[in-house]
DNA sequence: CCATTTGCAGACACAGTGTCCATGAACGTT
DNA sequence: AACGTTCATGGACACTGTGTCTGCAAATGG
C-alpha cells in the first residue's frame, strides 16, 4: 500500500508552514501552535508525526541536503578537476531554486544545528573528494586537506549566503560562478587589483 | 561615582554563566533560571539587568565585537596592501585568547544572529577599507567589491570555525596565517597541487 | 462497502516566563 | 563611622506554551 494522501499532506503543509514562519519570525520565536494553525493542521496531529519543531526543523534540512547530494553527484564525477566549475554552477541553481530553504539554514536558525551539519556535509565531502583526485592525479597538495577543503566550502558558502540574502541585488548564477572560478585560479589578490602581497 | 561593585559583579557572573552553558547545552535548551543559578544569581536579579536571555547574549556579542575592532584597528592601518597578514594574525590571537565566545558565535547559536551580526559587521569594514586602498593606490578591483569581501570573510570566519572547534588539533596561529597568506596570492589550483583550472 | 488509519477538538499537569513587592544587605559619599 | 541610596533576594502572581491522552468523526485503501 502507499503512502496515504493524508500524512502526506500533513507532512507538506508542516514543512511549508515551518520554511514560511521561520522566514517571517525566526525560528526560536516560533511556537508549535503557530506552526500547526499556519498549516492548518491541529497541534495534536503534529505530535503526531513530529517530536517537536527542532525534528521538523531537521527533517526539512535532510531532505534539503539529499536532493543536494542527488544533483551534485553527476556534476562532480563530470569535473575535471576543481568544484569551481560544473558542481559550483549545480550548488546555485539548486539555491536558486530551494531559495527559502536555503535562506534559514544559511542564516543558522535553531542555533545552527542545520547549518553546522550542512557546512560538514559539505566539507567532508569536498575533502574527500579533493584526496581522491590529489591521489589519481599523482599531486601534492600544498596545504592541509582539511584546512582547504573548510576554506573552500566557506568560501561558497559565504557567497551563497550573501546571494540569497533578502536585499541583494539579483546576480546571475553563471556571472557568480565565473567569479568565482577566477578567484579560485588566479587568487584573491588578483581579484583586489593588486599584484604583490603584503 | 564609579560603577557599583555588585551590578559589574552580577553582570560579569551572568555574561560567563551564559557562555559556559551556551557551550554545554546550546542557547535554545537553556531557561533563564539555568543561567541565573549558575551565576549565583536571583531570577528577579537576572531581569533587572537584561530583558531575556537574547538580550544577554547580544550584550557578550558585542563585547566581543568591540573588543575586536579595539585590537584590528591598528593592524588593519599598518599592513600595506591586504588584510591576510598582520589583521588575520591578530584575528586569530584573539580568537585564541577568546575561543569559548568565538564558538558559541561561530556556531550561529541564537538563531545565528549574532552570527549574521559578526559576519557583517566584519564585511561592512573590510569592504569599506578594500574600496579606499583600492582608490588610494589607483588600482580597479576585478571582481564586485561586495562579493570580495564576503568571499574574504567568509573564508577566513571558516577558518575561524574549524579551527576553534573542538575536536582539532590545535594548529599554531601563525600557521594558519601563512597558509592563508599563501591561498589568498596564489589562488586555490596553486594551493591543491594542480596548475589549470577545470 | 468495510475495517483501518488518520485527523480533530478539548482536557490535563507541568515548566518557564515576566513582573511585582517587602525585606535586608552592600554600597559610595560625607 | 554614620548616612541615605542602590541593589540583590526570595516568594508570589497570572500567563503562555508544552507534551500527552482521550473519544469521536472523517478520509482512505483494499
Amino acid at each position: 500500500m502507499a503512502e496515504d494522501r493524508r500524512t502526506k499532506r500533513t507532512r507538506r503543509a508542516l514543512h511549508d508552514a515551518l520554511v514560511a514562519l521561520v522566514l517571517e519570525r525566526g525560528f526560536t520565536a516560533l511556537t508549535v501552535e503557530d506552526i500547526a494553525e499556519r498549516a492548518d493542521v491541529a497541534r495534536a496531529t503534529f505530535y503526531s508525526h513530529f517530536q517537536g519543531k527542532e525534528d521538523l526543523f531537521a527533517t526539512v534540512t535532510a531532505d534539503l541536503l539529499a536532493e543536494l547530494g542527488a544533483r551534485m553527484r553527476p556534476a562532480i564525477s563530470g569535473s575535471a578537476v576543481g568544484f569551481t566549475g560544473k558542481p559550483l554552477l549545480e550548488l546555485l541553481r539548486h539555491a536558486r531554486e530551494e531559495r527559502d530553504r536555503y535562506r534559514i539554514v544559511l542564516r543558522g536558525e535553531g542555533d545552527g544545528k542545520p547549518l553546522q551539519l550542512f557546512l560538514d556535509t559539505c566539507a567532508q565531502a569536498t575533502a574527500e573528494e579533493f584526496r581522491l583526485r590529489a591521489e589519481r592525479n599523482g599531486v601534492t597538495p600544498r596545504i592541509d586537506a582539511d584546512l582547504l577543503a573548510r576554506v573552500w566550502v566557506g568560501e561558497q558558502v559565504a557567497v551563497l549566503r550573501w546571494w540569497t540574502a533578502d536585499d541583494v541585488a539579483p546576480m546571475p548564477a553563471e556571472e557568480v560562478a565565473r567569479m568565482l572560478l577566477e578567484l579560485a585560479v588566479r587568487g584573491r589578490y588578483w581579484a583586489s587589483g593588486f599584484d604583490a602581497p603584503d
